[in-house]
DNA sequence: ACTTTTATGTGACGAAGTCACACAGGAGTA
DNA sequence: TACTCCTGTGTGACTTCGTCACATAAAAGT
């Protein structure tokens, strides 16, 4: 099986995967602060209750509260949390990374989250799932569980607000320099999103990041193409950033 | 002592009145979650180190992270908890009232907590404080208390996330009517706000809370003079929000 | 009665989001 | 090849909201 028909069979079948790869939930759970608190059998049903699930590049992982998926070790990809209004305007809120962990795909099993939130895949993501149901019953039975569920919850609540003070203090050409330089960093020079999943990122529409690539394309920062954004000088940007 | 020379006392001298109201102290512990997990000497070690204090109207009790105060549980008033730009535009997060937990007010002991906040008293407020130091110890000693600790700043977390989708995604005559509104149903029709301080409540600017206002007048929803607003019309300020 | 402080009103402007529509380039199909 | 379809981008007019520079007005202090 070559890549292409490997990935096309990969994301047919998200579920099918790898799905009982012992080795990697281990991994996770002696990673994880709360395992070394558990007694044996508390160990057992936490490995029972979990596995491992692969996402496909922009599948959607979790819908406010009509789906229920539970907490997700990442092990790759990138995942995408964000918030949406009732006309579907989308506000991205952070991105979870390998070795992180999406504790909002679990919100309807955690009493103090009250807001609808939506997680999708942005590339082919590999993640362990340990699912609702069973994460709600250790969150009750468990003090230390139910303080690494709270600890995750506070630790997003940061990258949250990081967010929301961009949003809401920063001016827009200045919040586009920073998603590039971002991007720049992660990924190089070459970035491939279109003008719309950057407006979604930034909580803005598409139009206005087309105007303002522009802008900085007559500047000379950046090389504007189809599903493609090129920065040809870095330092402009840091500056239009600081 | 009149009564308001007695205020006048309270405001010039916040950390004298009631310093020790074991009473107080005693009532605030045994309402706590984490209290019955406590042995005697931690219970001792928590009284030792609180106190009742007071604030006066208008005044700051954390700043980003110059001070560090410590958990509040407030007893009387009402405290507005917001963050703020490097040229000094506020937004308000949320406000705490009777019966509630301030937890940000902790947070340079808090790790997860890695952005800026500032609480001000909007009335005379009454707290009982455990100081920073010692809830710092607490954290590290008691995951009961850790927990607590988690589990407070993840309910701050929903209340932040309602107010961020209400700047995100409402109009802002829409966000008016619903301040409007819930300090209606809080404290009757006659609601004694600036307009620079609702402004700062909503996040906006004073010109468009007066603009708006005159708007509202206009259309018969209140009556708007100095340091007043009254709702004369509540059918017309619901239709508005809905 | 005087200044000072605080609260509010107003018009012009600018930044950014919205709307309607045009157009361009690939992908798939006949 | 020509055709359609779909996605992505470009553009101008308009609206909303925040900003700036004032003016005015009401209270508070002296």
């Amino acid at each position: 099986m070559d890549n292409k028909a490997k990935e096309k069979f990969m994301t047919d079948n998200p579920d099918l995967w790898n799905k009982f790869d012992d080795e990697t939930k281990k991994y996770v759970c002696e990673n994880t602060c709360f395992w070394d608190k558990l007694d044996d059998d508390t160990k057992k049903y936490v490995l029972d209750n979990m596995e491992v699930v692969n996402y496909h590049a922009g599948q959607n992982i979790h819908s406010g509260d009509v789906q229920c998926v539970g907490v997700l070790f990442v092990k790759s990809g990138r995942l995408r949390v964000y918030i949406m209004s009732e006309d579907g305007k989308e506000v991205t809120l952070y991105r979870i990374g390998p070795g992180e962990v999406c504790i909002l795909t679990a919100s309807c099993v955690l009493s103090e989250i009250t807001f609808d939130v939506y997680v999708d895949a942005e590339e082919m993501s590999q993640a362990v799932v340990l699912n609702a149901y069973a994460f709600s019953k250790l969150i009750d039975s468990n003090i230390y569980i139910e303080n690494f569920a709270n600890r995750m919850k506070a630790q997003r609540f940061s990258d949250v607000m990081w967010t929301m003070q961009q949003i809401l203090f920063y001016s827009f050409d200045k919040r586009l320099a920073i998603f590039l330089y971002e991007e720049l960093i992660k990924n190089g020079p070459i970035i491939r999103y279109s003008h719309m999943e950057i407006a979604k990122y930034l909580g803005s529409a598409r139009e206005v990041v087309s105007r303002m690539l522009k802008y900085f394309e007559n500047e000379g920062i950046v090389k504007v193409s189809r599903k493609e954004i090129e920065i040809i000088d870095k330092k402009k940007l840091m500056e239009r950033i600081s």
